[in-house]
DNA sequence: CATAAACTGTACCGATCGGTTTATACTCCG
DNA sequence: CGGAGTATAAACCGATCGGTACAGTTTATG
């Protein structure tokens, strides 16, 4: 557990280096001598700090999960209506989304669910775990001042519904379409909907 | 083209075994040998059929999604309203996604869409294109019947926002969670949500 | 400078895998 | 009967990969 973080230089660099070959190619394309060349360092060097592959790819997966969930937290929106938080909340999350190191992750997690499933566990809650969290506080402070209701269903899963919107149709899309990347305009209006959206089910009258 | 699609019995039964061994471990961590053993077939035969690893493994995926595109097209409902209509097919495809051959599909597909781009982009037109388009038509009829309003963002944009509400959460934890199959209430529960809030955004209110 | 530790580059080992070849047997058709 | 075509099991080839061994070089320390 301590040294599944890099406490050293090398192993930060090893670190970073891996990240990006698994991230690229997956476990299994992934080759040792890949990473060490890109780390710039001896493969006995790596096998120091990591001594299998395995041990290496937990690590990365760790790493980056962490990453994730740091972005995650600091998503800060300008106070306003829950109208602009929505929108600026889902940009920012669908804009980290549709990143090309949180598609690769996506894609390596999931490929390797079976073999690994702690680590998999372990993107759920970094990922969409932490945004359910971070977006109810925000919900919440909307139901307080009476700008929605969500009563019906409870916050949790009003935070899960609104992400689902945002996230359906433009992830699978990235997914499924490695070539192409999605434009800021095709972004703002897969926002746009699910904000309207929720906002139609669950916003006052006045404010919809 | 023409070969793609078995056309004999020893092709179809090769093409089975594919699939079972494809969509359980992989691309890269299938081996012919396995395939090989699974379709109870000798090496010869199997490359007298499809010359290259890769041109099975296509042919496997384009199987599964044309089996897929078949299933989702076969959704069929018993007239009633919205809520009912909404409730049905919403039941029917998530049961369908959640399915192992789904989620095994969308796992392998997923991994190597950066290496056959062309495969993903016939996963997503068979899978979430048919359901959009299926889905819409109904929307459409309930529109005509003015069950329903979806004028604000049109039929395509509403489909596919209510199909990712009903896949968001579900299809994350099964893909994160490969050991636990999800209970049929829970289900229902994620099902009864997304119908509720669509029809809270776009259900005339003595529906809702 | 001396010593120990760590690093490097490279060669190597054993295993696996994609794909080919071979030697043999079965089946159909004239 | 006989030959063409296709099936099979099994050995085999070349390449790749995870991991180890090792001889020599750098670096930190006292």
């Amino acid at each position: 557990m301590s040294q599944t973080i890099a406490t050293d230089d090398k192993s930060l660099c090893v670190l970073k280096a891996a990240s990006q070959v698994f991230l690229e190619h997956g476990f299994n394309a992934a080759t040792t001598d890949m990473i060490q060349q890109a780390a710039g360092v001896s493969k006995a060097t790596l096998y120091s700090r990591y001594p299998k592959k395995e041990a290496l790819f937990a690590a990365v997966i760790e790493y980056q999960c962490s990453r994730f969930t740091r972005r995650v937290q600091q998503i800060e929106v300008t106070p306003g209506n829950i109208r602009k938080v929505l929108l600026e909340i889902g940009h920012t999350y669908l804009s980290l989304l549709l990143s090309y190191e949180s598609l690769a992750l996506f894609r390596v997690v999931v490929a390797v669910a079976d073999k690994f499933p702690h680590l998999a566990r372990t993107f759920y809650t970094s990922g969409p775990g932490t945004m359910t969290k971070v977006l109810a506080a925000h919900l919440e402070k909307a139901a307080n001042a009476g700008e929605i209701d969500v009563q019906v269903i409870g916050l949790e899963a009003a935070a899960t519904l609104f992400t689902g919107m945002l996230r359906g149709e433009a992830q699978l899309i990235a997914l499924t379409h490695p070539e192409s990347q999605a434009s800021e305009a095709q972004i703002d209006q897969w926002v746009n909907q699910a904000v309207t959206t929720f906002l139609r089910a669950y916003g006052n009258a006045d404010i919809a």
